[in-house]
DNA sequence: CGGGACATTGAGGAGAATCAAACAGGGTGG
DNA sequence: CCACCCTGTTTGATTCTCCTCAATGTCCCG
């Protein structure tokens, strides 16, 4: 999952159209805190996720750390490269996975729609970077946060009380990594909407939607 | 082409497989300034460049740019989300383009390699687009100019003067919002690169690198 | 009940943005 | 051929956003 610009309808399709020729059989389940994959592990097999999140993650030498992209129900993750797991991927939320053949992608003999599905899944995901790539560099914090929270209401929301609410898996830290700013931004960003009635923070995990428009505008036009 | 970390040698090879069935006839010619597609275009080829550079930008509706990518000899542009660009595409530098039917990429009916070498390009893209993350999340004013350059100058990179030089046909603005900076901060930056004595800015648009490890090191670990 | 991890809050500082002014340098027209 | 202009670049001064460092607070689990 990607923080792209509202009204991103692609990404709420696939489950059902790839799901065609699952045959029901070898999916996967992950616990929380164990590792889906690492990177420069040979990649066997890409995976679409059916229930759970993941988390996807890039490392530098020195500690800093990118979280590339959350995995929520419908995400396909594991697209090789050169044979090559570039991220690592462990399991935020216990999982439940289906897993293809990195040959059902790469060539699809057999099963011809199954391989349509995979590459249109990757041709997404490409599109969904591009979006990300201008939140990463051209966004402040708040548009940042703001546009986070819309995304994540808009593909895992519910009602909770008569607002759109969600539960976040991941820790404050990890929102940071995924949105290049630093936990303590995080923090005093979402305490920001509190107090500006934007939003309620039920608890840590679960944070509910009290002025949807001005959420919006805020991840759209910043303060 | 992104800001990868060194020694990405995967993105150099693609034109010789790729360009195998390319039955040398209907390549695209394009001058400097125009356009080859704009975001929301439907998509109808995917194009390998073979000279020239291109530019895939998007934009903010209050103007904001970011530039996704510089195409370079060897990259493919034009994958299509939903059957749609999502980026604007112009030449920065006359080019010369092998044109591909989308549906060769999509489902390869007629010709397998080829299908596998569209396909090959569009996951190197993830993996490289991952690496740009970590840049425009992570990395500070010195260490994304430092790596532009490094990165520039491993792929189309020539020696003047005994040293390793390159020319850049993008401007400073277009830098700064490839990199998620603004203008002024790529000027000084350079300058900065300059007064250490570690590139040489022979004129606005070439510069050569007087200390190839130094400028390695900036680029991993800053200042 | 106590400990540890995570989150919040605060103070201060650094890095990059912004605003503004001088400076090329290439192309055009006189 | 030269002066001029326009655009893009460099440089400077200042501001502001976000980071850093530090302290306090909260929640979960044994």
């Amino acid at each position: 999952m990607y923080v792209t610009i509202l009204g991103d309808q692609a990404r709420k399709q696939p489950l059902a159209a790839l799901s065609l020729k699952s045959g029901g059989s070898s999916e996967t389940r992950l616990k929380a805190g164990s590792y889906l994959y690492l990177e420069g592990d040979a990649v066997e097999w890409v995976f679409q996720i059916k229930t759970g999140v993941l988390r996807l993650t890039r490392l530098l030498e020195d500690g800093r750390r990118q979280v590339i992209a959350f995995g929520y129900p419908g995400d396909v993750v594991g697209f090789p490269s050169e044979g090559l797991h570039h991220t690592d991927c462990d399991v935020l939320m216990d999982a439940c996975l289906q897993p293809y053949r990195r040959a059902m992608l790469e060539s699809g003999e057999g099963d011809p729609d199954l391989h349509r599905n995979l590459l249109q899944a990757a041709l997404r995901e490409i599109s969904a970077m591009q979006d990300h790539f201008m939140m990463l560099g051209r966004k402040s914090a708040v548009e940042k946060v703001s546009s986070f929270i819309c995304v994540l209401a808009d593909r895992v929301g519910t009602k909770i009380d008569g607002h759109s609410g969600m539960t976040l898996p991941m820790s404050r830290g990890d929102i940071a990594d995924f949105l290049g700013l630093t936990t303590e931004t995080i923090s005093r960003t979402l305490t920001q909407l509190r107090k500006s009635k934007i939003i309620e923070i039920r608890n840590i995990h679960t944070i509910l939607i009290l002025r949807p428009t001005a959420l919006r505008g805020l991840a759209s036009r910043g303060a």
